[in-house]
DNA sequence: GTGAAAGCGCTAACAC
DNA sequence: GTGTTAGCGCTTTCAC
């Protein structure tokens, strides 16, 4: 049977006092007196006093909560997003409750739509990679609920944002395979139309650009984000009439996934075939040959994403951010050419 | 500014009746004329009315929170754990809110003693690996919170739990390693006195006694449960006077950690030292050689915790419940010896 | 079948 | 500095 837990009533009549200075007692209202709080917190302590955050909720208007929307948690790059909100949100005092839409547009907005909003302080998302309709965003946000995208964000959405250097990254990746001696360069990328793919799209293009490297459109391969996706991606490039000689991955599942694809194929990869992913999976150290990549700061945004949102949460018009963090090359063996690389 | 929601009241004022109807209707009552019901449901859905859970809450006494307690997330075990709670949480209307202890013992117990209670209906545990006192779990059971414990659980408290079947599954790890022609065999594992560690620690004894094979204290080594440490064990057992043949980790990170020490010392893996783990994370196929392993049923690990709570939160009598689910062998090349294996 | 009213635990005017 | 009281949104007796 559940207990019923002590309640403010309770510790007013144990002192015979009242609830409401129990409250302020309990809360550091200067307008009570030192010995009388010091008696309320003894015998709060001593009764195991917990507040209930339903009642405070009810009456203040807020719970200490912050839901987080997030494609998935299985993979490196998210789970450590949430583990930085998680930081955040803890050393504030705000729970976080978490939704996973598995990456599917009708979770999304199911679970979007039925957000019991009154329970909620604020709303950290990350989009699902095929989701179109923002409008369900849009309508929490237009009913006052302060919002944050991270990674994956909405670019039509006037709210908060968190990325990383999506453009740059991509720059820095391409003109390190162009430096590493590579110069058929592809790019296999996850789904059209996502603001991340986007970026890094131009950034591949970019480098291109400013090293006078010709692309072509068979060469760029827009599928999934899956260790799959990248594998058979590789065997498109592989089996295509331009074979190129080195690939760009959109992160480092697929850029795995290309590796093994074309180990499987004989294909000696940074000597025959270079390949650079994203992220810095620890993955990307455990693969052989070991991979490239751009790292990027999954913690920090995770971070970051949460204090956005605690001062919009705090402050009513704290105006809305865009925030991009550093990403940085990583170099491993996946890009060198000349080396003999280790056996297995 | 934050809009106020629609409230019962607010649909009661637009139908003028009382909002006793409109709550009664709103949750199926049978004493609520259909259409009555009919037209409170219409206006709602208009309204966009979603309840307020405080409300609820308050009265009943029951948020539709769960927490979770877990260690950290950024691994396949843990998150995929995760995701089937979720799923199984968000199935029948429940939130989630995780706590993330980052495998400290400090803070599982600042978290667990800072827990508002009454704004959970129930709790999901996996101790940290170092904790040695479980009174903080404990109060909360006596004070009749539903409390699960999964993979991780603590011994000495009678609550329902669920694990993976950690004895066989080592059993068998064991028992491979034995067939594949390996007779001189270490096993790295983590902490002592947790549960799992001695369960898969008796495994590994009962295999080696029933094929009569030698084992030496020396072979058994006792760490952490990181990538690195598994690095470190396997250095340490390179340099003992007794070199195995064989090494079954505890689980994969280790596992491929002894795998990159060793390629590190260009011992042929599998060849020279066979190595087994025990999770199947996904990293098992990435790393060269593949990694043999036991497979735990992670998600499936997941939704028998969380359906498990919710009978207890449901049936305020429901007894107490040890589930175990099987694991089983996925062999593949790092326990091959005749095979000359890939190279790279 | 429906309404009035009390109350869940807490905060915040408003008195004194 | 402290007590009284109303009320947050909802459920639930108890009338009628």
């Amino acid at each position: 049977m559940r207990k019923r837990y002590t309640t403010i009533k309770d510790i007013a009549r144990v002192l015979g006092i009242s609830v409401a200075t129990v409250s302020r007692a309990l809360r550091d209202s200067y307008d009570v007196r030192p010995e009388t709080r010091k008696k309320v917190l003894d015998v709060a302590t001593e009764l195991n006093y917990k507040p209930n955050f339903n009642a405070t909720g009810l009456v203040r208007q807020s719970t200490h909560n912050i839901g987080v929307i997030i494609p998935t948690i299985t993979n490196y790059y998210f789970s450590t997003v949430i583990t930085g909100i998680q930081e955040v949100a803890q050393r504030n005092d705000f729970n976080i409750i978490l939704y996973i839409t598995n990456d599917s547009p009708e979770n999304e907005i199911r679970i979007v739509k039925n957000l019991s909003l009154s329970s909620l302080d604020g709303l950290l998302a990350c989009v699902s990679s095929q989701t179109n309709f923002y409008t369900h965003f849009q309508d929490l946000i237009d009913d006052g609920l302060p919002v944050v995208f991270f990674d994956r964000v909405v670019p039509t959405i006037h709210t908060s944002k968190v990325m990383q250097d999506d453009f740059n990254g991509a720059f820095m990746a391409v003109e390190t395979l162009i430096k590493s001696g590579y110069n058929k360069i592809a790019h296999i990328t996850g789904p059209k139309g996502l603001q991340l793919t986007d970026n890094r799209l131009l950034g591949y293009y970019a480098a291109l650009d400013q090293y006078g490297i010709a692309s072509y459109p068979e060469w760029v391969i827009h599928s999934g984000f899956s260790q799959k996706d990248g594998e058979e991606d590789a065997l498109k490039l592989l089996g295509g009439e331009r074979v190129p000689d080195a690939i760009f991955a959109v992160n480092d599942r697929k850029a795995v996934g290309a590796i093994l694809a074309l180990k499987r194929n004989a294909i000696k990869v940074g000597e025959e075939i270079g390949v650079i992913g994203f992220t810095n999976d620890p993955i990307s150290e455990i693969v052989s040959p070991t991979l490239s990549t751009i790292a990027e700061p999954a913690y920090e945004i995770g971070l970051k994403s949460c204090e956005l949102l605690l001062k919009h949460i705090r402050k009513s018009h704290f105006e809305a951010q865009e925030v991009i963090l550093e990403s940085r090359l990583i170099q491993r063996e996946s890009t060198i050419r000349s080396i003999s690389r280790q056996s297995s």
